[in-house]
RNA sequence: GCCCCCGUAGCUCAAUUGGACAGAGCGUUUGGUUGCGGACCAAAAGGUUACAGGUUCGAGUCCUGUCGGGGGUACCA
């Protein structure tokens, strides 16, 4: 766990720019961070810097010439080989070669911690994600959700935060008892009883199927008691089927939970009073119009409903979600002390976001402390027509019908390829038929094929774990892909920043690419005796990509198969 | 009406938060196997970054306006 080369290298600049200052090279002044880049070209070298080109006006000099001032104050550091000026004043940087064949090494002793960085410095982090009302299976759109979260708290996880990840069941809202009344009438309904279906209730066909399993399970008991009750336990019973469902989805999609928390317990461990009453006591709850509202000077428009008599008809029900929200914000960044909450949400909850910054304000919380992730939704295309997604009409595509017409890994794959910004537009033709043409294969493919070499390289007789000269290692393909390789840290850094996990599949794109050219270019198993440190050399070099591949796929939650 | 996101190659998307000549995949055209996996590789074509202004050494990126698409607009969560 270190700094990545690209902060070594900016602090490397600012150190010389300030030595060019003490000794009168440069005039003085308020030397900046100096951003520090990958070069796009090779032409300019590993790195670039274009911190010159801000300064001109202050060094009273142009950019070229500060650029050479502060090379001639560089500190000579290992990794690095030469540094040049280049018009119209950026410092580019190449890497040493001897240093870089060396860390193939060091990427094979560092194993599936390769690439991670201290970024976080152990700072506890939650990130909540998914926590789809349990009222039915989950769709698509909360596979981008799931993907997402998933991938971005494994990214924070290897730049040094202890990450928890959480999914929060809305087990107590009056969605809940809509969804029982709908279980229950299609209960009635399979036994033969007219029951009458809620009007704005669930028409899903999962729905129907509760309500007969239900029937086949307890036949009329809950005809037969309290209607209240009945529906109460109905619901109880039918949410949980639904969750064990949504577990057993995401887990098929890769993605596990630390934690599952239920609204229901904020109440039950008194932190919703609790938090309530704080609220009350710094005046920002009112009560007016016969209902509760949450009143904050940053929401300057109105104040935000807490409870109402026509939202909530029953007393013993709990408020809406405003204050309960306040309650989990609280469990989260006081109760448990995380020092971040990270929430994963779709853009059609953005209006929700100053509400919540709000609440954090209110108790008393630094509003920095709360982040709000928001994708922008997906369109889904079927046969060249949009498919409309509604839980309440039944009509959407699930999750489970994608994991079985497509597997997880495309699917991942797929949904991380973007921006949480861009919405998407998913072609679920294209996504089944594309199965030989989707780039994740072009990725997998890659370390299956190292895999093969190595299975050839151990049936030619050669040790996998024989100590080799790296030096020998100097070909602009071999060379080319250690470079790659020791991107990793800083995608990683960069996914961490800037909380945007979609560089990794970007990345892993690249990396194979880089591995594939390779391939063509150098064979790693010679059967010339004269080759034979080349061959060891190599064979710890495909080593350390297959290594390297399998990591970056882990990160987005994938598999790296041995073969295909 | 007001607020948020988006508009980049034929299609799906990137572009290191203002840096060098805007890049990948798919699709199209052409070429590549006498040894480790051809689910691969190489080359070509494809762009006024929706449009019009502005900010500065420098804009796909920032500011203003226009057009177009999506979402939200508070008693559903």
């Amino acid at each position: 766990m270190h700094r990545t080369l690209r902060s070594q290298i900016a602090d490397l600049i600012r150190r010389a720019l300030e030595a060019a200052q003490a000794a009168g090279d440069l005039p003085p002044f308020p030397v900046p961070d100096p951003p520090v880049e990958r070069s796009r070209q090779p032409d300019h070298g590993d790195y670039s810097s274009s911190v010159c080109l801000k300064l001109a006006r202050e060094a009273r000099t142009t950019p070229l010439e500060i650029a050479r001032r502060a090379i001639a104050h560089l500190d000579p550091l290992p990794f690095i080989g030469r540094v040049e000026p280049a018009a119209p004043g950026y410092i580019n940087l190449w890497l040493d070669e001897g240093w870089l064949t060396a860390h193939v090494e060091a990427i094979l002793t560092a194993g599936e911690t390769f690439g991670r960085v201290d970024l976080g410095r152990g700072r506890r982090v939650q990130v909540e994600f998914v926590s789809a009302n349990p009222t039915g299976p989950l769709t698509l759109g909360s596979a981008r959700n799931a993907v997402l979260g998933d991938a971005l708290a494994s990214v924070l996880e290897a730049a040094g935060h202890e990450v928890e990840r959480e999914y929060y069941v809305n087990d107590a809202g009056s969605q809940v008892r809509v969804f029982g009344e709908s279980v229950f009438a299609r209960y009635a309904q399979a036994l033969g009883e007219e029951a009458p279906f809620p009007e704005d209730g669930y028409r899903g066909g999962y729905v129907t199927e509760l309500g007969r399993q239900l029937a086949a399970e307890t036949g009329r008991r809950y005809l037969e008691m309290d209607r209240r009750e009945a529906v109460r336990t109905v619901a109880a019973w039918a949410m949980y089927r639904m969750v064990e469902t949504i577990r057993q989805d995401l887990a098929d999609l890769g993605v596990h939970f630390d934690t599952w928390r239920h609204e229901r317990s904020l109440y039950e461990e008194g932190i919703f009073d609790r938090v309530l009453a704080m609220l009350r006591e710094k005046g920002y709850i009112v009560e007016y119009d016969d209902a509760v509202w949450f009143r904050h000077p940053d929401l300057e428009k109105d104040a935000v409903l807490i409870r109402s008599p026509q939202v909530i008809p029953e007393p013993s029900e709990r408020p809406t979600y405003l204050a309960s929200d306040a309650a989990y914000l609280w469990d989260k960044l006081v109760e448990r002390g995380f020092d971040r909450a990270i929430y994963v949400w779709g853009a059609d909850h953005h209006g929700d976001v100053p509400r919540v910054k709000a609440a954090a304000k209110a108790l008393g919380l630094d509003p920095d402390r709360v982040v709000l992730i928001l994708y922008q939704l997906i369109t889904l295309w079927r046969s060249g027509e949009e498919v409309r997604m509604s839980k309440r009409t039944g009509e959407f595509v699930t999750l489970r019908e994608l994991l079985d017409e497509v597997g997880p890994d495309p699917i991942r794959f797929m949904l991380l390829s973007r921006t949480a910004d861009a919405p998407v537009d998913f072609d679920l033709d294209l996504a089944v038929e594309q199965s030989d043409r989707n780039p994740v294969y072009y990725v997998q493919y890659a370390h299956a094929r190292i895999a093969s070499i190595l299975r050839h390289a151990q049936n030619q007789g050669w040790g996998l774990d024989e100590p080799a000269d790296l030096s020998l290692l100097h070909h602009p393909s071999e060379m080319a892909l250690i470079r790659k390789m020791l991107e990793l840290p800083e995608v990683i850094e960069q996914a961490a920043t800037r909380l945007s996990p979609h560089f990794l599949p970007f990345y892993a794109q690249e990396l194979a690419a880089t591995f594939h050219a390779f391939y063509r270019d150098c064979r790693v198993v010679s059967s010339d005796p004269a080759d034979a440190g080349l061959t060891r050399a190599r064979l710890r070099l495909v080593q350390a990509a297959k290594l390297v591949l399998a990591r970056v796929l882990h990160l987005m939650g994938m598999t790296a198969p041995e073969r295909m």
